[in-house]
DNA sequence: ATATTATTGCAAATCAGTTGCAATAAGTCA
DNA sequence: TGACTTATTGCAACTGATTTGCAATAATAT
């Protein structure tokens, strides 16, 4: 909470109900803005979606949450407390696992291989997890 | 084009006039529906938007064309004819080179530390082009 | 040439996310 | 504390991308 509350004040955001239940349902598990949405409604938490999209967006604006996407059109947001890291997706039952890996030497091939200055990239790994395997 | 007429006729699906066209419009570069739509247009093909979405989707399904997503909800298409690559799209104007990288030693770190059975990933960069630099 | 059925095009629907705006409630300060 | 300012919320309507239903059309096989 003080964390949350001190980026908000910052910037001049305001530390609302919304804003502190939203964060209190993200997690290191990527979900959508309707996974989210349900996890409110258990507890008791009515939240317009509009407002779960516009706190998603301050979140990770201010460096608290992340936004992924993985096969389809709707994105995916996580709390972004830990180390930068990656996902495998079982295709067979939706289960997103972390994966964490040493990237150093990616980014410089790539670097060397591009003219291109890179600020971000997007990697996900689909497959199977042991169940469905 | 025998190519794509084998691939068809391997599949019981016929080779369409719409199907020649779309083909012969697609490329290494990433495109969006709209895009291809409006080079069709240019080159006098008018076809709907409905069948190629739906040809798009037999190519890919035949491993002619690959899909790619970057950062918003559109999906864009390419040729599927090369070597497995990825892609840096400059945020500045919009740009998409290829970046080809041995990957070899990636997935044998994301093997190691991942139970899952790995079947495929996304792997794009994000940053800008000379020009934008 | 005819019959069979995959494919097309149009209209309408869906799905995720965005925008406008009036009502509400944080934060500020006397 | 209580009034004041303005960020934030919720609702309704909208957008852009993609999908679906269905009757008309055109590729293939005989
Ligand atoms: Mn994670
Ligand atoms: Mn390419
Ligand atoms: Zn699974
Ligand atoms: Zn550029």
């Amino acid at each position: 909470m003080t964390s949350i509350q001190a980026k908000l004040a910052a910037h001049g955001h305001r530390l609302t109900k919304p804003r502190q239940a939203i964060f209190t349902v993200l997690s290191h598990q990527p979900q959508s803005v309707l996974e989210i949405s349900q996890k409110l409604s258990k507890k008791k938490l009515q939240i317009d979606k509009v407002t779960i999209y516009r706190t998603l967006d301050c979140f990770v604006n201010l460096g608290l949450a992340n936004k992924t996407q993985f096969k389809d059109q709707t994105f995916f947001y996580e709390l972004a407390d830990h180390k930068h890291h990656h996902h495998v997706v079982c295709e067979g039952c939706g289960k997103i696992a972390d994966i964490e890996l040493d990237e150093a030497e990616l980014l410089q091939k790539v670097r060397k291989n591009s003219p291109f200055q890179i600020k971000s990239h997007h990697l996900e790994f689909f497959g199977l997890c042991q169940k469905c395997h």
